[in-house]
DNA sequence: TAAGATAAGAGGGACAT
DNA sequence: ATGTCAGTCTTATCTTA
């Protein structure tokens, strides 16, 4: 699967933070992203598959017998269950078989091969799945994830809902699902770029999933996408926890209803730099997070407004608690909530 | 050059007809 | 089934500091 060079790469990359230096990086299984557990920084992009690895290096390993054949999967379009009867008359030890075993394994033969999906059925699937294993790393997706999205697809593939529309698009409607239900924050456009769907395709497509298999989603979190805006834009930690409580203050005051989660998570971000005195310009944050700069300014004047921020001469304010914001010229404190 | 303001248009949900 | 309406978000353009 992968080469000893590359593996004993990975495992450095695995440890050492890129930003911080530390050895703690650690994985987020239900995000499927690695992030350091000493500055928080986050690492978007899979560098390389971080599973079980199904080949040994030592003695040890290669005698131990749970290491031996691949997991099944959903993900795979006989579920990895590929054992088929094979066609030469001879058994184990090469000796051909007699005559009556023969007819034995003849019959055997043809309801094994019946059983298996020879089908369009099977076609689709390997053809949805095999895409489905190239936006996993492309995306950096968990498989737990990727697992959820090869049970939505086959439930839809059940309910007749490809015919007439094309795998990819489905696929991905899927996979956005997937990822709306573990909580891992991808946006429709990411999903549909990656994939090369239109994003209006994989919207409709969504839109029909979750209509015909009833499927309920949770509303996206804000602040899920934070870590993963503030972490594309080099923000520093200090920012995030104060853009934290800014978003956490604005939902309690139901601000927040029917806004885009990342025009939100980034306004708050963009706030919350001007609160801390930090120069960042809008653009950078909204490259980040995938929205422009007019949605940033929308929702930062919204926040504002809504959060009862005065605007002084700057923000050089200091962080007391949860929201309580302090000054540090003219010591006049500010209250949020 | 960054930020703010404004306008036009796309896409979709809620609702009425 | 179809049309209308309010609201969100985007793109484009111009102005301001």
């Amino acid at each position: 699967m992968l080469d000893i060079g590359m593996f004993l790469l990975t495992s450095n990359i695995d440890k050492r933070c890129a930003h911080c230096g530390k050895d703690s990086m650690l994985t987020d299984n239900a995000t499927g992203e690695r992030f350091c557990g000493g500055c928080g920084f986050v690492i978007t992009e899979r560098v390389e598959e971080s599973g079980p690895e199904w080949r040994s290096f030592s003695k040890e390993e290669y005698d131990d017998k749970t290491r031996t054949g691949s997991p099944t999967s959903l993900a795979m379009h006989d579920m990895g269950l590929a054992t088929i009867i094979g066609y030469e008359n001879n058994d184990s030890t090469g000796k051909p078989l007699s005559a009556s075993m023969k007819s034995r394994i003849k019959r055997l033969r043809t309801w094994d091969s019946r059983s298996q999906v020879h089908k369009s059925t099977d076609r689709n699937f390997r053809q949805a799945f095999g895409e489905l294993g190239r936006l996993k790393d492309k995306l950096a997706l968990s498989d737990s994830v990727i697992e959820k999205t090869a049970y939505i697809y086959r439930k839809a593939f059940g309910r007749g809902l490809v015919k007439g529309r094309s795998i990819p698009g489905l696929l991905a409607a899927a996979l956005y699902a997937a990822c709306r239900d573990a909580g891992t924050p991808r946006t429709l456009n990411d999903v549909s770029h990656q994939i090369n769907v239109k994003r209006k395709d994989v919207s409709r497509s969504y839109r029909l999933l979750l209509r015909e298999l009833d499927l309920k989603m949770p509303v996206v979190d804000p602040i899920q996408c934070l870590s993963r805006i503030a972490s594309e834009a080099g923000l520093s930690e200090k920012v995030k926890r104060h853009a934290l409580t800014i978003l956490k203050n604005a939902n309690n005051m139901e601000i927040t209803a029917g806004k885009g989660p990342m025009g939100l998570a980034a306004a708050a971000l963009y706030l919350s730099c001007v609160m801390c005195g930090e120069n960042i310009t809008q653009k950078v944050i909204a490259m980040a997070a995938g929205i422009t700069e007019v949605t940033i300014r929308n929702r930062y004047k919204g926040l504002k407004e809504s959060l009862k921020i005065i605007e002084t001469t700057d923000f050089l304010g200091t962080i007391c608690g949860d929201s309580i914001f302090i000054d540090d010229q003219s010591g006049e404190v500010y209250h949020v909530g």
